[in-house]
DNA sequence: TTTTACTAGGGGATTTATCCCCTAAAATTA
DNA sequence: TAATTTTAGGGGATAAATCCCCTAGTAAAA
């Protein structure tokens, strides 16, 4: 059976010596270089003809750190999958990561099993994304589940759903069957309770808590 | 060797029975009960002993629906994984079920031993998340650097960005150190690029484009 | 070198939006 | 039942937004 070939790229020498050995012990694996930083990574690919099937990722380094290495790798050698092993769990990182084309995402601290596990995946089914990588994703993606405590009834719901497009308020209490004077109330009232200045002010809270779909 | 024990439920007779064959042909897996809708999947519970290891869910069913049903399954029975069986590849619904709680989304049309594999996933680690739906989220979290055909400037895109807020037009000039009659210029530009009829037109615009965050 | 595009600016008019103050019937709740 | 809230409506004024038409320098393209 062909063995899994894996490159390293890590600037703490301590703890890349230490994954090889780890990676190593695997049979199906095989490290084939350890690397300090993404310039090393670049350097390695313009001098050897044995490309990697995985790289463990660190993202933090001097020179070239994760996120441009796997830029890079991205635009020069896509058939490479990049493992990001990280400490920082933020979700900024986490994003620009992914963004750069990483095909998983761990922390630092995770058993080995789940790093042998994570790395078998990547390179059987080109991915693996952990619980923890989506659920920040999800948090990202403004969630803003909780209602909000402000409490909008039915008609001001109506009217302010129309408010979020380029209908004038006379067309709006047409459409409601209501004079504009009534809207008018309307209005205030959602100024009143959204904390808006301006009509704007009412579009961008509809939008943020999903009351308009666009 | 235990079986993992499976509930399908699904609205679709035809695709659940053949769900069912196909699930019921690998070893570990015991297919448990198929039920039609999430109020089915409710009473089941209320009815049985045996709780199942993961239940494969569809989301358009009658009655209550899948994302209804993994919510319940979320707070009456958050041992069991949920993993989402659906034709629906939009991002909402994507993001609606897994906040409802489910480990997983597949789409209908994948071959069976990724649909294994997934369930022996789910099981073992209590999650599986595919490429695809990685990609969906990523793609909600909002990206600006793709522009739409319609290529505006720099001072226009700075404009627009100022005007999805609830600064008066004068505000914005001064904030752009312009005359109020030249940002007028940029917001007839814009009116007729992005044929908007009013400010509110821009708003809807710029958040759709993702040129402005929330 | 002429033309085109971009940026910056203005006059003047009309329509919408915003603000404040006030009435009254119906539905709720105390 | 009395008090309060909700819904529907109006008068009148000011500020902001929208519309149309027009000038001019500068930089880039033809």
């Amino acid at each position: 059976m062909k063995k899994i070939n894996i490159v390293i790229v890590d600037d703490h020498m301590l703890f890349s010596q230490a994954l090889f050995g780890l990676v190593s012990n695997y049979e199906e694996f095989n490290v084939i270089k350890v690397l300090n930083n993404g310039k090393e990574l670049v350097a390695y690919f313009s001098e050897n003809s044995t490309t990697p099937d995985v790289v463990l990722m660190d993202i933090k380094m001097p020179e070239m750190n994760g996120i441009e290495a796997t830029h890079w790798l991205k635009d020069n050698k896509p058939s490479v999958k990049v493992l990001a092993l990280s400490m920082e769990c933020d979700e900024v990182t986490i994003l620009q990561m992914l963004r750069a084309g990483a095909k998983g995402y761990l922390l630092k601290d995770i058993h080995p099993k789940i790093l042998h596990h994570a790395i078998s995946e990547v390179y059987k089914n080109g991915f693996y994304y952990t619980e923890n990588v989506t659920n920040t994703l999800l948090n990202s993606v403004s969630i803003n589940e909780k209602k909000s405590s402000i409490n909008l009834k039915e008609r001001e719901l109506e009217f302010l759903k129309l408010a979020c497009s380029e209908r004038t308020y006379k067309d709006i209490a047409d459409e409601m069957c209501l004079s504009p004077k009534t809207v008018e109330n309307y209005r205030e009232a959602l100024f009143e309770k959204l904390n808006a200045k301006t009509r704007i002010g009412l579009v961008l809270y509809a939008i943020k808590e999903k009351i308009v779909r666009l």
